[in-house]
Formats: structure tokens, C-alpha cells, sequence
DNA sequence: GTCTATAACCCGATAGAC
DNA sequence: GTCTATCGGGTTATAGAC
């Protein structure tokens, strides 16, 4: 996929658990969702650096590190090379040895976030397999969702609002697993509309509005604001349980 | 507060009406919410001119109208002071005379943006005044809400999107909209509470999601998608009242 | 694999003619 | 008020020494 040799290493699609060690996180006193300073971003602190222990040789991991924080801080355009490759303790050349150019960088920020959220997502709407009722599963698919934005949310944040820095190719790979993202919502919402335990007039449009709430959790959630992200998790699963169920509650 | 002359003008908080002459938009295909294309906005035909009609002279207002679709297809920082100037059919000179620089333009952007949407709002929020109850008064909000940031999609993503690249000092005063505009979701849902019309364990949380879910809407909306959008604005009002609502409806 | 040096180009903003 | 021309500096990416 035209990724430098080492960073391709971290590829596999080992989704962080549910119960990674992140730091706690929270959204900012009183102007959410307006949260991000206009230096820095807003409570910002990275994501934890062991989520990309798997990415080799070292220094390719480095770079990819700082330049996930150079992206979520600043965006992508208003990053210059020399910025990520100082971050990383490194000459400016040094970034070209490990990625060809700033987009393949990106991509692969973009390609193996999305990976990890689908992994994520996937793994709590199968939760339970055979026994767990929709409702179970929904909640914990919004619960880990939310969780992975918030916790993680210097990487949700390249990997939701700079697509279209993507090239026209690592876009439409990056889209495919968008939508695949987009169907395991919808398809639990399904079952529990055939099971009788949910009452959805629109599926397509309440799976649109769910995974609307979960992705958004990225922009405005700031580390040293109100609440955890587990906090944020179970508040989202409610109110979305709230949203599907039928006038008298099963 | 450092516009140039005539881009000061537009300033007076006058909103869109909920029934502006916008052009119909909708979602796309199967992939929101992750619609934006690598190039271009992803389905972003502009606002309409006349939204800013006000701002004069006109050559501010074509700089205005420019650099809000430039900001809105590849983001501030990507924006070039040519690409804008050349957009208006101007020298890249020209721009000087009306702002006094890129990050100004920017500013009003946002603020007037700000402004509209917040009157909108206390507008759609105070709706009959004395005698709507609040599960109107909140779906009217969503409604008037959520159509703005659809009808107006390419000016919402550059106020809700760009505020990282305003100056520390004008991004305190957009700030401030912003927080205001929170306060009156929380004012309405207090009010249901209160009338015991609502069931909402959490107020701050229940308005931070609502809010949430209406921003979120200038980034997946797209023109040509499948909702117009009066048909997101009920399917989201529906969507939160059932958020609210006892668990025996009211 | 990392460095220093640099090519080739583009940026925001200004000067001064008209 | 708009233009042409340009200043001073920053950009991505590469060349070649070590």
C-alpha cells in the first residue's frame, strides 16, 4: 500500500481493548462542545504512546507518534515536516527514510485507526454471541465506541477530521471501512427492531444519528473536563437506548 | 473589533430564518458519516449568495463568500490568500484592502456565523413564548438547528471546524457565543424537567449530546445525499424528544 | 539510517503605479 | 480601490557525506 517497511508492521488490526490504559479524560467546564483552545487542543494530552508499541523499526514509530499529535494539534496542512520530525528527535530528512511523503504518514495514522475502531466496534456488537439481548449489545457498541473516541481522542481526531487531506486512493480504502463501520450499527439496530425490543421508524437514519453522537465525542472531548470517558460511555449508551426503545420500555 | 470596513457591516445578528431559501441537500449514498471526498467537500455546493447579502461593499462580500467556500473544501490552513482573491476575481492584493489579514477573514466568518446560528436558536427556543410546552420548544430547536448546519453545511464546517486556527483573542469571543448558545439547549430541557414533561437524570449531559448531534451535521451532510434537509431536522427532533421523554410518555 | 546542505517552489503581506 | 511586482521567509522533498 505504498506504507514505509516498518510501519506497515503495526497494520494487524488488533483493536485496543475497552479496557486500555488510557488516562482519564473529560470534556472542559462549560463550552463544550466548543472545547479545543485555539493553540494547542484543548486538553489534549496524546493518546497513551503503547498503543503503537507494534510499530517498527523505532524511529518510524516516533514519527508516527509525533505526527499524530502534530495533526490532532494543529491539523494536517498547518504541520510542516520539520515539525514532526523534531518532535521525534530527528532531522527533517529522516522522516523520508521511513515514509515516502506527509500523505503516507497520514494514511497510515487514517487506515490503522479505522481498522482498530471497526476491530472495537465488531467485538462488542458480537459480545455474548448467542445470549446478549440487542439492547445489551447496542449499549456496549456505544459504550465502546464513545470510549475509544474519548480516550483516545488525539487519534480520533486525525482519523475523523482529516480525510480530506487522504489522496484520492487511500480515501477510497479508508471509505470502505467506513462503511463496514456504518453496517455493524445498523445491522444490530435491525435485530433489535426484529426481536420486538426496539421500535425504529428509520434504521438507516438512527444508526446515522448514533454513530453522529459517537464520532463527535472526539472534537469536543478535553482531558480535565467533567467527565470520564466511561462516564461519557454510559451517559451515550443511555440516552441511546433511550432513542430506540418503545413507548413502554421492554 | 478589527474588520475591515465594510465585512463590519453584516455583523448585526439579523439569523436566517428557518424558512430561508436554501437549496434542498441531503446525505449520501451509504457512507455517511464519513462523506467528505479527499477533493472538494463531498456533495458542498455553496450557501446561497444572498446569505450575506448584507456586507458591503461588494467586493468584501465576494472575498467573504470565497473564503468561506475555500475554508469549507480544503480547511484555513490549505487556503492560500491567492486562492481566495482569485475565487472573487481578484488580484491577490486586493484582499488587503478589505481585512487585514487571513486570520480576520476568518474571524467574521465565524462570528457572524456564531451570531445567526445562536439567534436562530433563542429564536426556535422561545417559540410561542407563553404557550408552546418544551418537548415544541426542544423540537423546534433541533429543527431550526439541525437545518442550519444542513442548509448552510459549507458555512457551519468553517465555524464549527476552524476555530483551532483563530487568534487567542478572537476565539475568546466566539467562545462566548458558544457558550451561550449551550445555555439555551439546557435552559429548554431544565424547563421539561421542571414540567415534568421530561425524564432526564443528567441536564448538562442531555444538552451537550443534543447539541453534539446537531453540529455533527455539518460534517457528514451532503447535497445529493438521501435527506433533505427538513427530513434530518424531524428525524433528529424525533430522535431526541424519545432521548427525553418518561418512560411512559408523556 | 541519520545527518547537513540545498534545490525548487510557494506563502502572506507590502510598495508604489495608476 | 485595484493592479503589477516583489520582499522576506517558509515549504516539501532530495543529494550526497558519513
Amino acid at each position: 500500500m505504498g506504507a514505509g517497511a516498518g510501519a506497515e508492521a503495526g497494520t494487524g488490526a488488533e483493536a485496543d481493548g475497552p479496557e486500555a490504559d488510557g488516562p482519564e479524560a473529560d470534556e472542559p467546564e462549560a463550552d463544550a462542545p466548543g472545547a479545543q483552545a485555539p493553540e494547542g487542543d484543548g486538553g489534549g494530552l496524546p493518546d497513551p504512546d503503547d498503543a503503537w508499541a507494534d510499530v517498527t523499526p523505532d524511529a518510524a514509530r516516533r514519527l508516527l507518534v509525533a505526527a499524530i499529535e502534530a495533526f490532532a494539534e494543529r491539523g494536517y496542512h498547518a504541520t510542516t515536516t520539520r515539525d514532526i520530525a523534531s518532535r521525534a528527535g530527528m532531522s527533517p530528512a529522516a522522516l523520508y527514510i521511513h515514509y515516502r511523503t506527509k500523505e503516507e504518514l497520514l494514511f497510515q495514522i487514517s487506515k490503522v485507526g479505522h481498522q482498530r475502531a471497526l476491530a472495537l466496534l465488531e467485538g462488542a456488537a458480537g459480545a455474548g454471541a448467542g445470549d446478549a439481548s440487542p439492547a445489551e449489545r447496542l449499549g456496549a457498541l456505544v459504550r465502546a465506541f464513545v470510549r475509544w473516541h474519548a480516550e483516545r481522542h488525539t487519534t480520533a481526531r486525525v482519523v475523523q477530521y482529516e480525510l480530506h487531506a487522504l489522496s484520492e486512493e487511500h480515501y477510497a480504502e479508508v471509505a470502505g471501512l467506513r462503511r463496514a463501520t456504518e453496517q455493524v450499527v445498523r445491522q444490530v439496530i435491525e435485530d433489535g427492531v426484529a426481536a420486538g425490543d426496539f421500535d425504529v421508524a428509520d434504521v438507516p437514519g438512527a444508526a446515522l444519528a448514533v454513530l453522529s453522537l459517537c464520532i463527535d465525542v472526539a472534537r469536543w472531548f478535553s482531558v480535565g473536563g467533567r467527565r470520564t470517558p466511561e462516564e461519557v460511555g454510559d451517559l451515550y449508551a443511555d440516552l441511546v437506548l433511550r432513542m430506540v426503545r418503545p413507548e413502554r420500555a421492554g
